[in-house]
Parts: C-alpha cells; structure tokens; sequence
DNA sequence: AAATGACCTGAATCCAACA
DNA sequence: ATGTTGGATTCAGGTCATT
C-alpha cells in the first residue's frame, strides 16, 4: 500500500531519509516532532483505529496556521481579514482531516473537539470528506468560567463530533461498557464532566502548562467507548498528552502529533508515570451478541425446558408446543422461537427471547430466565 | 429604505402590485403563504428585530425502524426535509440566511435550531455570510427518544446557535431576566427542556399536526432573553406557530413564513387562542438582587406558575405579581421570592416557598406545592 | 378516590453473518 | 453484490382503563 504522499522531486530525497527513520512499523508510543499533517503523511494508510483530534479553536490560538501561500497571518479584525481567515482555517482544517481519513482503517473512527468558534467549519469540512457522523456529543461543563461581563450565555459547554469512514463503513462501539457505565441506562449524547484542574492539571512553576488541557475523564469515555484492547489511537494535536495516558491506562496503543518541545517534554514525563491497568480491571461487560450465543435447542437438548412444553406471548394470544429440535409449532404454523413469534404478530421482527413465555412452579417466565440457568451452568 | 428586491422589467409589475397588498408597513401577525426566500424578499431591509428559524434538518434516513417490542417508529419522511444532497442543501441554507440577514436591523439577531444532519453546515454558512456568533446553546432534551438497537450514543440533543450581524453589532441580552429565571446564576449555554407532547402537542384527530412541533418552553427562553416588548420576530419556517403564540404571550410581535396550508391552518387558530400576559407580568428584572435556592423561575418558564399569578401570604397581607422572568412584584417594591418576601415583613431573611401562596381550584396552596409538582416530573 | 399498570410515542442518518 | 436469517434492542412521559 502507498503511503499516499504526493512525491515532487523536491520532497523525493525527504521521503527517502524518512523512509530510513521510520519504517513500515507504527511508531506507537511516541511523539512525532512537527506539523502534524507532515507528521501523518509518513504514516501508512488505513493503520490506526482511532484518531481523536482536539485542534486548535481559533487563528490567534493557533499559531501554525500560515495563508496557502505561506505568509503568516495576523491581525483578525476587519471584514477582510475575518474572511481571510475563515478561508485559512478550512484549508487549514480540510489537510490534516484528510491526511486523518488515509491514515484509518476502514472501519476506524474520528472524534473531534471543538467551540462554536470552529467545530461548525470542522463538522461541515468532514461531512464534505465523505465522514459520517455518528453523534455530536455535548461536553456539559461541570464547572465552566463565568461570563463576567454578562453580555451572553456561560460558555457551559464544549461540542465532539464522532464520525466514521462513510455511511456504510464499519464502526465499534461498545454500547454494553457505556450502558454499564451510566448506571445501566444508555449513555446519552450530553456529558456531564468537570473540566481540568487540580492534581489533574500539568503545572510547571505554579502556571498551567497547556491553555486547554483535556479532562482524563472524557478521552476515557471516548477510548473506551469506541476502541478495543490493543487498538492504534492517533492524536495530531497531542498537546500534554492526555491521550496518550489515558491510553496507556486503557490498553491501547498510541501515537502523539506535536510541535512544541515544551509539550512533548510534558507529555511524555506524564504517560511515563501512567501505570496501565490490570487485566481484570479492562474487562467490561460483553454485548449479547460477542457473549456466548445459546440456541434454544441447546436448552431442550440439555432438559432445560422439555420438548412438549407449552410456550405462550404474555397476553396469551398464542399457545405453541416446543419439538424435540428447539422448534416451535402453533396449529399448523412452525418455526424457531423468533421466526414463529415474528410471523404470528405478522411483526417485522420478534425476539423469541422475551417474547415466549412459559410456567414453572406457577410462575410464568419469559424462556430468557431459562437461557440464564443454562449460562451459569455452562460457565464454569 | 428600499426593498433590496433586485428589480428586472419584469418583476416591477408585479413589485407595484405587492407595494399595493404589502404596504411599508410590516405584516406583523401575518403568516406569509409560499416559499420562505420569496417571502422575505417581499419584507423591507432592516425591519425586524429577531428571527427564528427551524429549517429542515436534512435527515437523510435509511429504512424503517422499530423499537424492540416490535412498535413501528413514526419518522419524518415529509418532502419537505428532502434534499439531493450537501450541495443543494448549502445552497438553500445560504439563500434564507442572506434573506435574514438583510430583513435584520443592524442590532438584530438571529437564532437558528438544528441537529448534527445539519447544524455545521448552517453554522459555517451564516459565519461565510458575516454573522458573529454570540453562542451555541444545547437544548438537552428531558425525554428523547432512546437508540434502539444500541448502536450509537442516545441522541439527546439539538443545538441552537444565536448569532448578531457581525462581530462589531451590538444586540440585546437581557442578562438579569435570565440571571432571575436561572435562581440567580447565569444561564447556562446548555438548557435542560422536555420535548413537546401531552396538551401541547397539537393534534386532528389523534395524529400529530407536525412532526417537529417545538416546545413552547424552548422560544420562550429564546424570546425573553433577546428581544424586548414590541420587537418583531420573524419565523421564516413557522410551521404550527409555537413562535407565533409565544410571542403573542409575551407581548412580542409576530410574522411567520409558511408554505403548507394545513399549517398556516392551525397556527392562526393556536395564536387566536393564545392571551398575552398582562403589563405586570412582563415587566421583568432589571436589577441585582440575591437569594434563592431552587429555580422558581423554572416553574414559570414549564407553565407551572403563570406570569401574572397573584400571589399572597397567608394572612393576606400583601399581594404581588409574578412576572415572566419569574421575579415578583408588589406595589412599587419587585425582588425574587425570597428577597420580596422578606423585605415586604422587614425580616432577616424569608423562605419564599412556604411564604407565599396562590389559589388553584379554589384551594389556596404555598408555592411549594407547585415546586413539588414540577420535581417530580423532572426529577431522574 | 388514589394507585397501578398497560399502552403509545418522540427530528433517528439504528444489525451482522451468512449463503 | 444481494437476499436471507438469526437474534439483539428502549427511556421518559402522558393517556387511559382497571383495581
């Protein structure tokens, strides 16, 4: 596969001494010096899992951002200059969002933070380069800075897209860990987090080392919502490496862009300290259909439920007697427990599960109650 | 002022005759048939004070979907939310808002809902078109509708974006009547709202009218903190009027746009039904004060307390109004609650909730009967 | 009457592994 | 590619009938 560099003669005699530097290998673990659409361009295509991308908001913030043409940009105030800017920032924004897109898997996924300073350029950029959001996702700001001068809403809030290659691309999402999570019902798409502060927040000489340095607590959501085990996580903006730690405490591999020393240096010292966590602490709860799958002939099979049973829908519309094979008959209609359960509702779908039930010890049961028994048994 | 209409030889005719039917005056309470860039063409530059917009959100849905129990999601699948693709969809984006932004006053300001289909693109558009944005607003919704087949994160919001003419134009935020409704901290950028269902829901024959009815609650926070008694709100997709009768209720004037006769229909007859607040009640907050605990303003923004209720303690002895932004007055004296309470007894301090009273079906009940009310159905 | 429970619905880009 | 099949999947609030 290319590393879909576009090769000038210039740039031809780079390439080659980058080639020596940095072979096929993932540089995982480290902190790529530089630009990060540079850094990303010797990455080879469709590597990583994840890229979780945290960009500059703003021009004056930003102080990479160059015109195409190379001079720098300054002031931002009038009409012109705002247009100027604007027009920087999407060209700015459209280069390392597509050097983002090469560098995933097919099925991997992008997360993007940003303000209402520049996530709807970013959002609008993305969809244009064929990503598809999945969700917008609502950092809700426990803690946020007042407005002091009380001339528009407390800025409460801080706004993530999660996007996938295209519409029909593959995606993970460990929908189980996060209903777990959120005390078993499901995570939903604004997130209550205080931001960063206390021993949390990087200090050198009693200031802030990074302006906007992220909670740990939302890259943990994020990672471990949306990337397994083992999985490649690339961040182009690495600042002081919050990624990279919770990564490291996640099990997950990890790749930092950055261009200030002073970062880097910050970044790497804190991931050193990060102590991974243990292998029982990693394991979260399986989604039904990564656990064990059980057919229901296995339950007949084994004398959890005995052939001849009757089996009926709670209201008692239907009564089906249970055969020998797991399948089951109602007058002249037959069929596996989800097929019969959808063609007698004429429902588009049934799950057979809850939607039979049957009598043990006078109780009535969905048959799922028998799928548990059979589970703990089988287990040990 | 001139109309901004560009003017062929052709068009004058038929110019001369809307001077005729649309004269200088605007066509406040009036819902425009047709197009909405049509019909905001027909209104003069600079005349209006806000404008509201909740456009189609391109939704771009695959198949059918059905909840797990088999129930059939009704979706929206109406014409009107259909579009070819990004590009065409930008396209109409960019015509309205330039339509708004030149029927906007210099100090105007524009809100605009969405969800992630389409809110980057809006966003980018009207920051091209020169619009500042002042804030991006979540409206976390109470009650959404869940994921079903657990695929993504529960998509629990949309997103408003509130935006002046540009970054030098002055605008209205009236900070203190939302600082009251808040209990005396600022309003947040992420407000928590139910959808709109029960009594609100407009309905003919058991069936929704509109498939997106907004919540009441939802324009009432929009209209109390950005524009002024007697500004004119425009609401280029009017839909069934919630616009329109909130506006009436808090003494705003109203013009709509909107192309679906069935909508325009039943509207007119909401609005006809709905009764402005009285002088009372509108006058809100236009000082500091301290005190309360829990969001007495929060009770009248969910329809708990009207503005303009008659409150009183138990002896009768003074009476006050509740005003919009859920502060009281009482004669010539105004505070919250709390702080009215007390100064009226000249008390060091005084629990508005137990001190004052109202009358609800001929009982006479402590406020915090309401406060109990609105806990439990917002309490999760 | 108050409490309980069944049933319905809401701006939704909503499956995966086979043959 | 495309169709088929197995089987996994929901929260809050309102309405209305029943206890």
């Amino acid at each position: 596969m290319g590393m879909g560099v576009i090769e000038t003669t210039k740039k031809r005699a780079q390439a080659v001494e980058t080639a020596v530097e940095l072979p096929r290998e993932l540089p995982v673990g480290q902190i790529l010096d530089g630009d990060c659409i540079a850094a990303m361009k010797r990455l080879p295509t469709a590597s990583v899992d994840l890229v979780f991308a945290d960009p500059p908001y703003n021009l004056q913030l930003g102080g990479d951002l160059n015109r195409p043409d190379g001079s720098h940009v300054d002031a931002v105030t009038d009409d012109w200059d705002r247009f100027d800017s604007f027009q920087t920032y999407d060209a700015f924004t459209k280069a390392w969002l597509a050097e983002a897109k090469r560098v995933l898997k097919p099925d991997g996924a992008l997360w993007v933070i940003g303000s209402y300073h520049n996530i709807f350029r970013v959002g609008a950029i993305l969809q244009d380069l064929g990503f598809w959001i999945l969700n917008d996702v609502v950092w809700r700001k426990a803690n946020p800075m007042p407005n002091f001068r009380g001339t528009r809403f407390t800025n409460a809030h801080e706004t993530l897209i999660w996007a996938s290659q295209g519409e029909k691309a593959k995606y993970h999402f460990n929908y189980r860990a996060m209903k777990t999570l959120n005390d078993e019902l499901q995570m939903r798409s604004d997130w209550v987090l205080p931001i960063c502060g206390g021993q949390e927040r990087l200090k050198e000489g009693g200031t802030k080392v990074h302006p906007t340095q992220k909670p740990e607590a939302l890259l943990y959501r994020v990672l471990l919502s949306t990337t397994e085990r083992g999985d490649v996580v690339l961040d182009p903006f690495f600042g002081t490496g919050t990624t990279g730690a919770v990564a490291k405490r996640l099990g997950r591999q990890w790749i930092g862009c950055e261009r200030d020393s002073i970062y880097r240096g910050a970044a790497l010292k804190r991931i050193e300290k990060e102590l991974p966590l243990d292998e029982s602490a990693l394991t979260t709860m399986q989604a039904g259909r990564s656990a064990p799958k059980v057919a229901f002939g296995a339950l007949v099979e084994n004398g959890y439920i005995t052939p001849g049973t009757q089996l009926f829908d709670k209201q008692r519309r239907w009564l089906a007697t249970v055969r020998a094979d797991g399948s089951l008959m109602c007058g002249k209609q037959a069929g596996s427990i989800h097929g019969l359960g959808k063609d007698l509702q004429g429902a588009p779908s049934c799950n057979g599960w809850t939607f039979w039930h049957y009598e043990v010890d006078g109780d009535v049961k969905p048959i799922d109650a028998a799928r548990q028994v059979y589970l703990l048994a089988v287990e040990d």
